[in-house]
Parts: structure tokens; sequence; C-alpha cells
DNA sequence: GTATTATTAGAGTATATACTCTAGGGAGTC
DNA sequence: GACTCCCTAGAGTATATACTCTAATAATAC
């Protein structure tokens, strides 16, 4: 592997172990045994190392959120969604632990962000149009679907940073991919009222996979270490 | 003014404005004229300083949603609870916005925040039963209800953290408390349609008073400084 | 008054952090 | 061999950051 992918793979590694912010290019040459003059021949700072680990991460959510149009969504579909954007907020966790710290280092991150946003968002309200053509859920006007799009994004996102703060362990290291995929049992709360009868149950099944079974809070039992 | 009192006071006013990163306790000392030894000496370090704000944030809230128990709950409360958690947030705007960093310095705030989480998810389920109760909207069982509360509380926290990361200008400084209160039309369209026939039209008329008024994204217009 | 305590200034320090600079090694080509 | 190009080492640096130490001043108690 070249030393540049190296670079960009061990500093995701440190930076969702420990965060951005406890990370330093130093720390990151230090770990793969190389000199800071060579990741800096690599990189010329820290944000853009962070700038194509972005990169990765929305091409991966991209890809992850691409609609087939030439068919009816099915609740597979659904799950399916919902399992791989929660892989891929675990494979690029520290990307929203700091969010805003990084966008007000680098407009270019802030741009794209930005329109990666609005992605996330139109994929999200084109995943509940077409849930309604299926029958799935009942349909909802342009207005009420892009606010409970919203919604679905703000739960989503927000969801591991909860954990991490809320729950769990004496760090906000300890948290497992298991624990995060519960969001999904957040995320399937806001459409119960939605759901078309022929398929609550359906739905209501695969919610249940991801009832969290941990005690609410202030029990360190069962924590994973991430 | 007492020098601590000034201390808490300058340190809120710098973390709110520039993120807690972003400040020093050089720069505060500076700001208000004194020695860093005479910060010091009020304060012994950093997170104390984040402690005894942490403090001043949890009793104002604990105080914003102490729910009367002598008095059936009207949509007016509602309003009231609403606009009520997103003046705290604003004004403690800083907390939310590292939150993980500040946990992870300060076991103290950690466990203290961690109980501050659970009352604040439990007095908005005792909002929604007692709504319930009122008639404002339907029953729902206490699953439902919990998780129904914790969408809420996901929502209103990560509310901010959207707009400045999502929304607005080139740097996540401009952002109006009038913004920041459009979150209250996201809660309430989590509520949609749980909402009893009779409220309904009272609640849409409340809901419609927070639409949001921007153009959704990608737009630097009418953005106020923050 | 004096003694004591609380407060403040301000220079100073150890450490960290992001990043630079120079020198050079290794592989391929002529 | 010499030239070039890509890559690497590693010492070094300017700045920042959290915090300390000492001495002096103001307030209070007796």
């Amino acid at each position: 592997m070249k030393t540049r992918d190296k670079i960009l793979l061990c500093s995701l590694e440190l930076f969702n172990e420990r965060g951005e912010r406890n990370v330093t290019t130093n720390h990151i040459a230090a770990h793969l045994a190389i000199s800071p003059g060579n990741l800096y021949y690599h990189f010329r700072n820290k944000p853009d190392i962070i700038y194509e680990i972005f990169l990765e991460y929305e091409k991966l959510v991209d890809y992850y959120l691409d609609i087939p149009e030439d068919r009816p969504m099915t609740v597979d579909d659904m799950a399916f969604y919902l399992e791989s954007v929660f892989d891929g907020l675990w494979s690029y966790r520290f990307f929203h632990r700091d969010l805003e710290y990084l966008l007000d280092s680098d407009p270019r991150l802030r741009r794209d962000y930005r329109k990666f946003t609005d992605r996330c968002l139109a994929s999200i309200s084109r995943i509940f149009e077409k849930l309604a053509e299926a029958g799935i859920i009942r349909h909802q006007d342009e207005e009420l679907r892009s606010a409970m799009s919203l919604n679905v994004w703000l739960v989503i996102t927000n969801w591991m940073a909860f954990l991490k703060t809320a729950h769990g362990g004496e760090d906000s290291a300890s948290l497992s991919l298991i624990e995060l995929k519960q969001g999904i049992y957040q995320v399937l709360t806001l459409e119960i009222p939605y759901l078309a009868p022929e398929y609550r149950d359906q739905v209501m099944a695969l919610r249940e996979k991801y009832r969290p079974s941990l005690p609410e809070s202030g029990c360190d039992m069962n924590v994973i270490a991430g």
C-alpha cells in the first residue's frame, strides 16, 4: 500500500478512536513509523487529510443512497438503506463528532458538506415517496415529507452523539456498531404512524430487531469497547 | 460584579461566539483585562469553568422543564416548553457543540450530564403523557412514548448543529435565535400524526408560526450574525 | 494600629502542535 | 557514471496553550 493511502487509513482509524481533536499529525506519523516530513510531503496540512477522508465518506454514502428508479421499493430496501447509512456513519464516525470545527477550518469542506447534506435529504425524501408509491406508507404532501426527512436525518446523525454522551461507559470511545444500529429503532419509530395497515406488522417486526437491549442509562454493563 | 462571576460570564460569551475549542484561558483573561494568575486563582482549570457553566445551564433547563402537576396541560404550555428549551439551548449553545470532548475531559461533567439527559427525557415523556390526558394528543403506550421523547430530544439538541453545518453563511457563527426556533417546527412535525382532531388546527397554526422562511440551503441571504 | 486573609499582577515554564527545511536514498534511464 | 524523479528521514522552529510562582496590594478581623 502506498504511503499516501496508509496515511489516510491510519488517520481515519485514529480519528475514529480518539477524536480528531486528540490526534495530531505527529501522532499519525509516529503511529505509521514515518517522519513528519514524509507525512507533509503527501499532504499539505491536516485539513487536507480530513478533506480526502470526507471525499471517501461522501462517495460511500452516495453509493449507499442510490435509489433504483426502475422498480418499486420494498421493506427490505428500506432496511438495507438504514443498515448501510449506519454502517457509513460508523466507519467515519469521527466526522460528525467535530463537524462544526472541521467545517470552520476548511471552506471547501463546508461547501461540499452542505451539498452532501442536501443530497442525503433529497434521497431520504425520495425513499419516503417511493415507499408511499409502493403502498408501504401513506402518501404525504411535499412539505410534510421534507420536514419528516429532515427529522430522520437529525435522528440518524445525532444518534451516535447521544449514545456517546448519555449512555455507556466512562468515555465516549466505548461504543459498538450494535448499539449504533439501535438508531434504526428510533428512525422506524418516526415512521410508525404513517405505515399502511398491510405493512404495519412487517415494519414493526423489523423495528423490533433493533430494540435497544441495554438498560436506559447509568449502567456500564455490556458495553463493548469500540 | 465579582471577578469569579465575570469570568463565568465572559467565558460563556466567548465559548458561544467562537466555540470552546477556540477560546483559551489566556483569551478569557485578556478579554476581561485581568491576569492569567487571577483567573487561575478563581478556577483550578478550564474544565472547572465549563463545569460551573454547565451547572447554570442545568439549573435553567430544569426550571423550564418543571411540569405543574396540579392542572391539565394546554397547547400554550407546550409552546412555552418549546420556546424555553430553545432559549436555553441558545444561551448555552457552545455546550452541545463540543459535548463529547467536554465530557471526555471531565468525569464529573459526564456523570452529571447523563443524569441531566435522563431528567430531560423524563420531562418530555411526562409532557406527552399530560398532553394525552388533556386530550390534545392520542394516548400512546409507555414504550412508544419514550422512543418518541428520545426522538424529540435528538431533534432539539441536533437542530442547531444542523443549521450551523448545512445552512447559512460561510462560518458557523452566523446563526440567529430566530432560525434556531425554527427547530420548533421540526419538533411539532413529530407530533402531527398523534394530534387529536379537536386540537389539530390549533397545533398546526402554532407550527406554522415557526415554518422556516429561508430557502432550503446554499444561500447566504438574511443570515443574521449571532 | 497589626495580623490575617483574599485577591491580583505579571513574568515565566513545560509541553504540545502544526509545519518547514535540508539532505539524501533508491530506482529507472541514458 | 550521471541525471532525474519520487520519496523519506529527522532535526528544527514559531507559536500556542494550560497552568505556576512569587510578590505585592486590598480588604477584613482583632
